[in-house]
DNA sequence: TCGAAAAGTTGCCGGCTGACAACTTTTTGA
DNA sequence: TCAAAAAGTTGTCAGCCGGCAACTTTTCGA
């Protein structure tokens, strides 16, 4: 094998630096119409790596490999997924790789609901099988992924970090996940900073994104936090709720008491009229004045500005 | 044939009214973990019609099908996706049904681009053939697209308006499509406002959305706009570009005259402290004090606000 | 024919994502 | 050893999308 790199060439250079700044290289991505979803080259390699030889392989033979990409589903959708597969038979190839240390077996890059239900099913499996380099499998199968973009913010967290303490290096694991050096350390910290544990128990909540599990991580560090969301997580009543709403409800659960948004209040003059709202936070004030409740006040309001804070100085001097 | 409505019947009650306001009803659902992008009963019953009887036939005998719904892709993009089919294969079979007037012939109701690639490379086609009322072609068709979310905000519109001008109902396309009412009526008429020749130009722009459109199709409607575009269209340096880019020119090229947006303003006081911020547009004005830059200012503005509105009612008398 | 219900439209908001920019930390090379 | 470069982090913003709610138009039934 003398190339080992098949794909990590191909995205070779842009592998470099990494930020959407300036390296875009207008000549390595698809020119024109660019293909759907991005990531021109790489999903183009990717079809020619399918290319050639598909074979059945004994489902038996194929090793999980190095690291799992999407959370678990519910036994019951998987169930659908198997029947489905063993009425049907499994259209799409899955895609492995020789396993690098024990002849005859193999190691599979994705497909790996295709190979649990085929090997549920007792049947053998469609293969496409490739030598590839460790960086080219995770490639692949984070292309695999990103092309139908169903994994979870929190799933794609997990993917990467643990791509991460895999050793595999931040440029592979951009190119895989199709993000900037900004996406996935945001992606990485939230991994690190949320209790593995919550995460498995929550499940992939596919609408919760990246600020709410950032606020959510922050909220556990309040004291007894991450107690009251355990208890909660063995409750029938949270268990019960999609992952959606599971996370939605400990996200709650957990809100810091106190009105955290001192929100918008209305202003209202001595005649009645709601002339202005205002709102406070640690940097600003925001004084909105309504222009249709008190017409020209706000022009004079502007106007009067300068008056206003010169004899704001006089009462501090 | 006694059942024709395989699929409606299933989305039935559901193909009601249709916000989503109250008539969620869990159980029609998939409860639980649900499906990644939801839809779950559809989803469930396309995969039974799918099931059983994969024929290959000749593409020659299939025939286009009530409506288009993506817009054509660039040839290299085609070519390239024709060259893959014919050299591993189609992995994946397309759905038709049999033809309703002419005895032996198909229509298609997913799977063109594979359909066009087998055709290109002279192969036969893998095929489901099921029998389906025009209803359910149109909802396997929709729940096709919108499992791969990979349809442009325009395409959707395009499609969604080409299938009431078909005569399908309300009800029926958001069972397709995946949408409530409310995204329904603004694709429809966003499909409805834009001159087709001009979206055709454009091409599926990606990254446009909802609001960039429907403004777009506003600032069309300055006198001279549809012609400058037009123009442009026919243009070397806009045809050049990538659809996402081209849209982007345009949409600028006809962005209306005067700094529409009456930008945030820094007021700023005799002392030289930037303490406020203002920005105005038709109904309000917005200040807002930095309370780094100028302390306590944002209290003493607020306190004082009665008596500058007194006062302000008094020059106007 | 008319009033109520249904269907459709529009305004608006919150949350998600990708992106740029500025900043901090780490690495690298002379 | 230290300064420049690279890598990583954080703040912030624009644009997309789904959803609610209020409003307008159409349909329907008595």
């Amino acid at each position: 094998m003398a190339r080992k790199h098949l794909l990590s060439d191909l995205v070779g250079q842009k592998l470099s630096a990494g930020n959407s700044e300036g390296n875009v290289d207008p000549d390595a991505v698809a020119p024109q119409y660019s293909p759907r979803g991005a990531i021109g080259a790489v999903s183009r390699s990717i079809e020619l790596l399918k290319s050639q030889s598909l074979t059945e392989l004994d489902p038996e033979l194929i090793d999980a490999s190095l690291v799992a990409d999407r959370l678990d589903e519910s036994p019951e959708e998987f169930e659908e997924f198997a029947r489905q597969i063993k009425e049907n038979g499994q259209q799409v190839p899955i895609l492995v790789r020789p396993h690098p240390d024990v002849e005859g077996r193999y190691q599979i890059a994705y497909g790996r609901r295709r190979l649990r239900a085929a090997k549920a099913a007792g049947i053998l499996v469609k293969a496409a099988v490739r030598s590839l380099s460790d960086d080219d499998l995770v490639l692949a199968q984070g292309q695999e992924n990103s092309a139908r973009k169903d994994l979870s913010f929190i799933e794609r967290a997990l993917y990467a970090a643990e791509l991460e303490s895999s050793g595999f290096q931040r440029p592979l694991i951009m190119a895989a996940l199709a993000i900037d050096k900004t996406g996935l350390s945001r992606l990485i910290a939230a991994a690190k900073q949320l209790p593995a544990d919550v995460i498995r128990a929550v499940g992939p909540a596919p609408k919760a994104g990246r600020d709410r599990w950032g606020e959510f991580s922050v909220r556990l560090e309040q004291k007894g936090a991450l107690e009251k969301v355990r208890e909660l997580l063995s409750s029938d009543s949270v268990t019960g709720l999609s992952s959606d709403d599971r996370f939605a409800r400990l996200f709650d659960a957990i809100a810091p008491k106190k009105q955290k948004s001192p929100k918008a209040q209305v202003w209202k003059a001595e005649d009645g009229t709601k002339a202005a709202r205002y709102k406070q936070d640690a940097k600003t004030l925001t004084l909105t004045i309504d222009k249709e409740a008190a017409p020209d006040f706000s022009d004079y309001l502007l106007s009067a500005l300068p008056e206003i804070y010169a004899s704001f100085k006089r009462t501090k001097q």
